[in-house]
DNA sequence: AATAAAGTTTAGGTAAATCTAAATAAATAA
DNA sequence: TTATTTATTTAGATTTACCTAAACTTTATT
């Protein structure tokens, strides 16, 4: 496997995340709007990447990862996820703190150093946000079934997993209590601007934005 | 602190370890020796750390750590030895492995990780090659009194610590069967290239290069 | 002390990864 | 279908960390 720079591994990283989101062609802007970056570097960077065979590109027709690409992907996943197991199990961070920190660790690349943190850990299969791990052959069990909570139908729900990983985001869920596994009862969902009002057992009810519900991953109980 | 590149720590790393062999200013030519860098860029370097206030240097002087290069080195050292120990300990890996990665790991910059790996490691006070790890305010047991193997006198010697990482160095040590703790009698020293024949327990004798024999720290025994 | 040798700095350049502003293509609306 | 809006690309700069070659200091040698 070729040998690829951070600035590199961030971009298969997010092309592969948007692609798994649904999007058939990624998009120049889709993927400056995920990397926080500019159109313009994102080009630049698709020429790159392309000249190394990673992903597909033709102007104004969006990025697809190779089969190259997409295996450069999920090792790159299987880092991250492998360090947010370590620093959850083993350092005692929570939930919420891990996903930067695994952001740097996931770039140090030995293939022999992640596979012994892998059986150190007792080769989990799911990482502290509920995501699969995938193997050292990139092969990851399929994501759990789930519905992202504001299309979710049910009323009374589990927190399955949270796709947007910022910290400011899994701050505020925190706060409010919501974690992995945590139960949901939706008491109402508002029309006009799409936010819900949502209880958790015995505390009072409290309101989330559609921006919130989006990235709030659950299934039905 | 302020937040320094890769480089910019490498390079603090780096004057810190020459000031340590007892150079009273860092030159240029060692610097970029021990950086497997140009003297050229060293220079560009220089004046960059000492508008950061991390180094004294006048042209054609030299370079020394101020108070906070010196404090910033000791954590980064912290950072590496402690992920030594994290790779020998946990993840069995052997001495002579854990160098480089340490080296990549080093430069995730967070104190929380670091104080928590500490402690998940039980504190240690001396990494996997025998040297001391600086505590979370940056202060370090004295290194153990030792010699270079080429300067020592007695016959007898006990090897406490391997002042060069590099892997080929760290191999060759090991296929030798030279590592921490190990117990060396002195043959014979050899003036007309400063070569030492050794000789371990009951293994046959072999050479070893001044060259070698200067990484070899030893005390007698 | 004069000169040669060694060490250091400057000047000017390169590659990676960004950026802004302008140009161009594609999608959408009138 | 033409015009407008939106998306994308190009052109040209910038910053970091390097480099080489030439100029300049310092140190060592004769």
């Amino acid at each position: 496997m070729m040998n690829l720079t951070i600035a590199e591994e961030n971009y298969i990283k997010s092309i592969y995340k948007l692609e798994e989101e649904g999007q058939e062609a990624v998009s120049t802007n889709a993927l400056a709007g995920e990397l926080e970056t500019k159109p313009a570097s994102v080009t630049d960077m698709a020429k790159k990447l392309k000249e190394k065979k990673l992903i597909s590109y033709e102007k104004y027709q969006g990025i697809n990862l190779t089969p190259d690409g997409k295996k450069a992907a999920l090792n790159i996943i299987r880092r991250h996820r492998l360090w947010e197991c370590f620093l959850v199990d083993k350092l005692s961070f929570s939930w919420e703190e891990v996903h930067e920190l695994a952001e740097e660790l996931e770039h140090v690349r030995s293939e022999k150093l992640i596979n012994r943190l892998s059986e150190f850990l007792g080769n989990p299969q799911i990482d502290p946000h509920g995501d699969p791990i995938p193997d050292a052959q990139g092969k990851m069990g399929k994501p759990r079934p789930q519905t992202p909570l504001d299309k979710a139908r049910s009323k009374r729900l589990e927190v399955v997993a949270v796709s947007d990983k910022s910290t400011a985001l899994l701050e505020f869920l925190n706060a409010k209590g919501i974690r992995l596994g945590t139960q949901l009862d939706v008491i109402e969902r508002y029309e006009f601007d799409n936010s819900i009002e949502l209880k958790i057992r015995n505390q009072p009810a409290f309101t989330i934005s559609e921006q919130v519900s989006k990235n709030i991953m659950v299934k039905p109980i």
